[in-house]
DNA sequence: AGGGCAACCCGGACGC
DNA sequence: TGCGTCCGGGTTGCCC
């Protein structure tokens, strides 16, 4: 589940390797992925540059020399690759880019996709996102007055994109966890202090997962030494019944809100 | 407003 | 080997 920090990642070592390198090719394999016939695509990418790649929430946005923008969202279990014919997974390919010899493989698009917008369709997709949660202007007087106005549980509250955006289900339970808060516990019952140490964990483990390149299966290209560095990182997430890092108690998981949530139930209040 | 849930989608894992 | 079955999970939309 590609989160913020994978595509924080995805995004640092993308510009290294694809900045102002020339589109020569582009095979859609699926066109559900795209959002215009193949032939369009290809004739608006061939020969295009990308200028730079940003990334919004869980969004990658590719900006191009002609002006428009490939718009990605990776949902459930997408993840690239770069390569080339001789090096690349042994996976379905739903689109690949070629930059001459050097191919970017966009893999596992299930419900994830990759839309040509124009800057103000992408603007419009994006509206309704909620802030960053590791952006400037989210001081902490202004993520408790966002906090404390939600009634639900800190889960369903984090994993909310117009709460703020960028945070999925691996991360929340992280940030909950170095909190030492429960995830069902409610946003807005929470006191002083929590909400301050709730803030620090969200910056904190959002900072330390971009640090280590996120966690993902797979490296980006061969010699990759920093996608997926995260993976050893994770104290609760997938850990059902290892002990807990901090007090050994066995990790909990549990269902909250129909999604897969693990905690610790000794050490988290 | 928030919880619950179905639908979307299909590669890949797993079972026989 | 080969076929059928099932699961995952971010997001949207609908209902209560």
């Amino acid at each position: 589940m590609p989160e913020l920090p994978e595509m924080e990642t995805y995004r640092r070592l993308l510009t290294e390797q694809l900045a102002r390198k020339v589109i020569t090719d582009v095979e859609v394999n699926r066109e559900k992925s795209i959002n215009v016939q193949p032939a369009q695509l290809k004739s608006q990418l061939i020969n295009a540059q990308i200028t730079e790649i940003t990334r919004r929430a869980k969004h990658l946005i590719f900006k191009l020399s002609s002006g428009k923008n490939l718009l990605l969202h990776l949902m459930l279990g997408g993840w690239m690759y770069i390569g080339n014919e001789a090096d690349n997974p042994d996976r379905t390919k739903q689109v690949i880019i070629s930059f001459g010899d050097k191919k970017l493989y966009f893999i596992g698009l299930r419900l994830g996709y990759l839309h040509l917008l124009t800057d103000t369709e992408v603007e419009k997709e994006l509206s309704d996102l909620g802030p960053e949660p590791l952006g400037q202007t989210l001081g902490f007087p202004a993520f408790r007055e966002r906090l404390g106005s939600r009634r639900g549980m800190l889960k369903t509250t984090f994993i909310n994109q117009q709460f703020l955006s960028g945070i999925g289900n691996c991360y929340s339970d992280e940030i909950c966890f170095e909190a030492g808060l429960l995830p069902m516990r409610k946003a807005d019952e929470l006191d002083e202090d929590e909400i301050k140490i709730l803030y620090q964990s969200m910056k904190g483990v959002l900072t330390r997962a971009i640090q280590f390149g996120g966690y993902m299966e797979e490296p980006l290209f061969k010699g990759d030494a920093k996608t997926g560095g995260y993976n050893e990182q994770c104290r609760v997430y997938d850990r059902e019944g290892e002990p807990c890092l901090r007090c050994s108690s066995p990790i909990v998981k549990e269902e909250i809100s129909s999604r897969k949530t693990f905690y610790c139930a000794n050490c988290q209040n």
